[in-house]
DNA sequence: GGCTGTTATGTTTACGTAAACATTTGATGG
DNA sequence: CCATCAAATGTTTACGTAAACATAACAGCC
């Protein structure tokens, strides 16, 4: 199983190829002649289509394997105008969530057979945007996913050739595109009652970046919940994301004696935020209690675990594919939101507030300090 | 310039297509038509060919415009015989070097002209990484690269396209293959001197997997530094990237009280190494110091602060693209390793050991458990 | 004024595939 | 034994682009 193998493999492929000469891939005209068929019997084996005889059939195989032939993928792409191509748009993939989300969108598009091909937007300026897009313009695909704002996709003035459907992660566009998403209202309500159940009059809010949508919709729910329970919202708090924004704030928060409970708009924040109080003395859960958002594989491991609202990032991927295959075999201009529900997960950052005011009114009260 | 343009429009490129019909893409013969003049002159503007007067490229401009008129990159590929992308394979997107890389690759690739394909094998299973590689060989690619052993793809008998270069990261087949990658050696060097120096006997080290390269060449390297400075390598702690693993052979650990030291083979791991030891009540780093390898970004705000080895990933990809793309244009068979330094970050969790043997002989000696 | 050379543009062709249509072959039935 | 039909295979054509080649127009020159 190697040295006839490899013989051939060097002679027909030409992995000889010292002098940089291109090595012609074998076509179908090449297959046909060697099995004595015509190339549209070859078509036919190639596409496994029924009429050809076993014999045939075998021939072809043998003239295939020998030759090394493989379909070659832009003259059936031109034929059949299609790609079979999803392309997926995304600022960076600094952050968990686009990662996942872009992870189930790869393995569901391979399971329906089609590939996705990646289309980063490095730095969110106009430019980059539009330099982007117009690359995407002439891009081999047929369908397109955006994890991000879409609005942002509005300033790039885009122009999609007009039979490529769009679905868009993260964004409020529902009435201009088809959008996936997870339920941020509904984990954030969870996290949010969750501390108001333990006993907590109000919660803080560490919240995202104000660019991103993910991040307008769970301040939007947190202060939403609050209202809605009769509590006053305390000042936002922004951070970027990112566990050294979380720090920043948490010092900022630490401060604050009245602050027993805090809702960060994501884990990384949430770690940096752990990290600050650990520094000002403040225990967690004991005197400050966290709650994130995302899940991420770490969340079980800071200290202590941290309670998060869990993102199925697999489902939101899984019906990005099915939506924009959806839209493309049945041409329809389908809008609307489809969301996916979260899960709170319990762990070790949250408890009920430290006594303070309540049943037992003065008996050692706090120093003013 | 509209209701007779737009008719014009509707019937070219069919933008009512109400009834679900597939809206036709106006051609070069399309724009050809419109502006008067043959498609090739409308293939010269479109692609940038001087020899066209200025007079006749406005006339073609205006008609691509008005026809929304898109080059077919399935005929452009077909034509000139390549597609302008790179695919990049790679298990799962769930760490953190994996995707810095990808994001480094994308971005580097577009700044050339070229699309990225991901080609994600989700499970690290014969079955599964045969399938994405007979996927792999039709698909619309002009270079490969693997994020992983290359071993596994051996395993898997993969036969690409004769003209497809390959290039490779986290693996050591460089006899094979072109091999881009950080540099494990030295950064594990760096990182079990830095604990040496501060005075620690010797310097427990908590592996990756077995299968990964990365994690292979991180022991190999730890266990020779060890040596070569004339101390004994304690027994190998094996774990499987996940923090979760990190904090299980953390348990394991604290409960040595000789371990002064470890060298955890990335950050993740690291952190639930620091949160065992937390939870066992030894102090990071007056008691264990810990170091971890690669400087995620929330490396800075563990508790404490996580010393550790910084890898440049946007290096690493950027290499890759430019090594696969010279190989593609001048066609050698290229080979061998291009490795791209680390950078020790010290932060909080190193420390010389606490005070023991030395030169206070048995004041207070260890209770012996 | 015709020759040469240059520049702008047009015409032909081929890339590899697969649909549509055409032909051949062989079997079945009257 | 030929008409009929179905199955297997072959031939033609078109997909959209761009290289290669062809032509036209015009300027410069002796």
């Amino acid at each position: 199983m190697d040295t006839a193998e490899g013989a051939a493999r060097a002679r027909e492929a030409g992995t000889r190829n010292r002098r940089g000469g291109r090595v012609p891939t074998a076509s179908m005209a090449d297959v046909a002649r060697l099995a004595g068929v015509s190339s549209q019997t070859v078509s036919r084996v190639s596409n496994g289509y029924a009429g050809v005889t076993e014999e045939t059939r075998r021939q072809v195989l043998a003239a295939m394997k020998e030759l090394g032939y493989r379909p070659n993928s832009a003259a059936r792409a031109l034929k059949r105008g299609e790609f079979r191509t999803i392309g997926v748009i995304t600022f960076s993939l600094a952050t968990t969530g686009n990662v996942r989300t872009l992870e189930a969108i790869a393995t569901s598009a391979a399971g329906e057979g089609y590939a996705v091909t990646l289309l980063p937007v490095a730095v969110p300026t106009q430019d980059e945007v539009r330099g982007a897009f117009s690359r995407l313009e002439e891009l081999a695909v047929d369908a397109v996913i955006v994890i991000m704002e879409v609005h942002l996709l509005d300033a790039a003035s885009l122009t999609l050739p007009p039979h490529v459907q769009v679905v868009v992660v993260d964004s409020d566009a529902d009435d201009h595109y088809t959008v996936v998403d997870t339920d941020q209202a509904g984990g954030t309500r969870a996290a949010v009652r969750h501390l108001l159940d333990l006993g907590h009059d109000t919660v803080w809010h560490l919240a995202g970046p104000e660019g991103s949508f993910a991040a307008q919709r769970r301040t939007d729910a947190w202060r939403h919940t609050l209202t809605e329970a009769g509590r006053t919202p305390p000042p936002l708090v922004r951070g970027d994301w990112s566990a050294e924004s979380g720090h920043r704030a948490g010092l900022e928060l630490a401060a604050r004696p009245e602050c027993t409970a805090v809702f960060a708009a994501n884990d990384q924040m949430a770690l940096g935020l752990l990290r600050a109080l650990h520094e000002r003395g403040r225990r967690v859960p004991e005197d400050v209690s966290v709650i994130g958002f995302d899940d991420i594989p770490e969340a079980g491991s800071f200290l202590p675990p941290l309670t998060t609202v869990h993102q199925d990032f697999a489902e939101v991927g899984r019906l990005c594919v099915q939506a924009v295959l959806r839209k493309m075999r049945e041409a329809g201009p389908e809008r609307g939101t489809t969301l996916v529900p979260t899960r709170l997960v319990t762990r070790a950052s949250t408890a009920p507030p430290p006594e303070r005011t309540g049943p037992a009114p003065d008996v050692w009260g706090d120093p003013p300090a």
